[in-house]
DNA sequence: AAGGCGGGGCG
DNA sequence: CGCCCAGCCTT
């Protein structure tokens, strides 16, 4: 086995500790540090466990959704979108059925949107190739799209109790706080550092399913990212960021790249169409944000255009616009991503009814009925929500 | 190995 | 306003 990086400081107990656990002998996996472990966050866990819907199931199709929707995502923002789904798609088939726009639509507001898409396809794949057989194992479940080493192993190990630790943040939080790892966390050796500790200490839980939520559970509500509760914590004397104090500096992560300014400016087509007021829009493709949701007539640049007059229309466009009657005085708003903030403006334009057949390629009428059904991004969806400027 | 992908909540 | 969060896919 190739010995880990030389890269922790940790108290003398636990130094000797790490270099049993380097050490490549079964003989060594005689540390309390190491046996105590699971036992002791399940006991917590039967203690502190949030009562959580998905908790009270084993059928795979639920847990496996709950744990798609709760990727990068916190209980109290999924909770309502997992009980929407769950009422909208009892079962397996019933997703697989699913109309893809309905499905982003239900989706909407939560985020990365390549996990419905993942979540539906995978759902017909199943329903389809396998008999509508949910795969049973670890291994099986990680050839599923979307379902990578984490929701692989949740879901395993959640409904059917298969010995796999999940490594997801609040693990690699909790892992490097207590056995004082301080590898930083966004490396390949990392992952395989931590996955290696993970499957140690798996090996002496008591029930599977349980240590793998006990773990998660902890890292959420006692071991948190800011200010963790050491003071009651049921490791506290193993812990080596505790006897450190090095609680804020663990886990190590690499900063990531700076946000990227955008600036979106939407023409707003609008007219009549039969007495009934209707909207431009079109759906969003390529590989960038927001793929498949659908939004108003954009141009984006890489500054900002104080002046509508600025943006630098092409001839059919310039023709269409002067058709219409702008809106004066544009609606402004921001939008802040993990990633990316995104500055959009909305220019309203109202056009006769003469020219509805003149719209760009890819564009069509909506009625505001239509609208409501749309997969949007938030973004829009907010400026409907304001009453359209 | 690195970059891209949402959005909300917190101090 | 910056940081964090029940990850995964693509290149």
């Amino acid at each position: 086995m190739k010995p880990f990086a030389p890269l922790f400081t940790a108290n003398a107990k636990t130094q000797r500790f790490i270099l049993n656990w380097q050490s490549d002998t079964n003989a060594s996996e005689t540390s309390e540090a190491l046996t105590h472990f699971a036992p002791t966050l399940e006991r917590w866990y039967d203690h502190h466990r949030r009562d959580l819907p998905w908790r009270h199931t084993t059928d795979p199709y639920r847990i496996w959704l709950s744990e798609i929707i709760l990727q990068q995502t916190r209980v109290a923002q999924g909770m309502p979108y997992y009980l929407r789904f769950v009422e909208a798609y009892p079962t397996l088939s019933d997703l697989a059925l699913a109309d893809e726009q309905a499905l982003l639509r239900l989706w909407q507001g939560l985020g990365y949107y390549s996990r419905a898409r993942n979540l539906h396809q995978t759902a017909k794949y199943i329903h389809s190739e396998l008999n509508g057989l949910f795969p049973t194992t670890y291994l099986a479940l990680l050839a599923l799209k979307g379902i990578g080493t984490y929701t692989a192993a949740a879901v395993a190990s959640f409904a059917y109790g298969e010995r796999v630790p999940v490594v997801d943040g609040n693990v690699y939080r909790v892992l490097a706080r207590v056995f004082g790892v301080d590898e930083d966390i966004m490396s390949t050796g990392a992952k395989k550092t931590f996955a290696a500790l993970a499957a140690r200490l798996m090996a002496h839980a008591v029930d599977p399913a349980t240590y793998n939520q006990a773990i998660m559970e902890f890292g959420a509500i006692q071991c948190t990212p800011v200010a963790p509760d050491c003071l009651i914590c049921p490791v506290q004397q193993q812990c080596v960021a505790c006897q450190t104090g090095r609680q804020r500096e663990l886990p190590v992560k690499k900063k990531k790249a700076a946000v990227r300014d955008r600036f979106f400016h939407y023409l707003v087509f609008c007219t009549q169409h039969n007495g009934e007021a209707v909207v431009a829009m079109h759906e969003r493709t390529g590989r960038d944000i927001w793929q498949n949701l659908h939004e108003f007539y954009l141009i984006e640049t890489d500054e900002p255009k104080a002046d509508f007059r600025d943006l630098d229309l092409d001839k059919p466009l310039n023709d269409l616009v002067e058709q219409g009657v702008l809106t004066t005085s544009p609606v402004a708003s921001n939008q802040l991503l993990s990633h990316q903030r995104i500055k959009a403006f909305f220019y309203r334009i109202d056009l006769p009814e003469s020219v509805k057949n003149d719209l760009p390629e890819g564009y069509s009428w909506y009625t505001r009925q239509q609208i409501s059904h749309l997969p949007k991004p938030v973004l829009i969806a907010d400026y409907f929500e304001k009453g359209l400027g």
